[in-house]
DNA sequence: AGCAAAATCATACTTTGGTATGAATGAGTT
DNA sequence: AACTCATTCATACCAAAGTATGATTTTGCT
């Protein structure tokens, strides 16, 4: 029972601060007698906040849908040996699928922030990601990166 | 369906539990407070209501995280037609040569610093080519700048 | 159940990147 | 000769990138 308390506790959290955030409304009601009447506008005012709070909610909790694309590549140049060479490389990087993740949208010209908010992260995540990522590269910026990525075929 | 409630029971967790304790504190109002608590009601139950409706839309509308995956197929080359049109955009975009220069240098990974020693320019020198590639471009970082270039050919 | 690695977030700080503005120079054109 | 355009450089300022360090939480694995 505790455990679950524990494991869930952010959920117990969000729905204690809409309470108090509802409470306060209430609040606010008793005190400010003059718009006492207008229960209309509290209620928009509630349904919306509660629809955004509960969308940004189940957009914190749930894992994002994965949809598997297939990528067309130009294979044809390099030989066997060559790729599974790159194989090996790829390997020894030992590359988190995070860190993959933030590659492939660097790659695309996103910046940190918006790669954050594409991965639903805060962004210190990602600059620790990204500097991981440096490090395992052995590059110094993210175009460095894009390019050694794109030399192991970790892009495109 | 079951599936379904397995995949997204936080969110029904995250509900449940605001309803219950919603109701909870609307007991002990009515317990300890003696508050009319009529349109309370209503607006917890708009409250519930939206947020899991809320939830709901944010999962409706989130578009799945696409994932690429990787298929050694052979892709048949560029049409001439694709080719040619590729060099009308290209000539369209009205870059010089230093802006070229540069943009093929940061594809490489230089740092402006870099840029500006291996041409033999200034640090300024270099920000004002870039700042108008990136114009001319219509981007706003270099990583996209060389994204595209690497769309119109311009690199490699 | 417990451990190691991965992942997340934060805060503070330095460096690099990018914008705005202005200005000087030289090459080529009308 | 006047004009345009590319090139060069400067200064100042703001935004983004990257580093360092530490802490906590998940998670995969034995």
């Amino acid at each position: 029972m505790f455990r679950f308390v524990v494991r869930y506790k952010l959920v117990f959290l969000y729905a204690a601060s809409l309470v108090l955030i509802l409470v306060l409304l209430n609040v606010l009601q008793y005190k400010l007698l003059l718009i006492n009447h207008s229960y209309e506008f509290y209620m928009l005012c509630i349904a919306v906040l509660f629809a955004v709070l509960g969308g940004w909610l189940a957009l914190k909790l749930v894992k994002p849908k994965t949809v598997l694309v297939e990528t067309k590549r130009l294979v044809s140049e390099l030989t066997p040996t060559d790729l599974q060479q790159l194989e090996q490389e790829r390997q020894q990087l030992n590359l988190s699928s995070r860190e993959l993740e933030v590659l492939q949208l660097m790659a695309r010209g996103l910046s940190n922030q918006e790669i954050a908010d594409q991965l639903f992260l805060s962004l210190p995540t990602i600059k620790t990601h990204s500097s991981r990522l440096f490090e395992k590269l052995e590059v110094k910026r993210r175009t460095q990166a894009v390019e050694k990525g794109r030399q192991l075929r970790l892009i495109d």
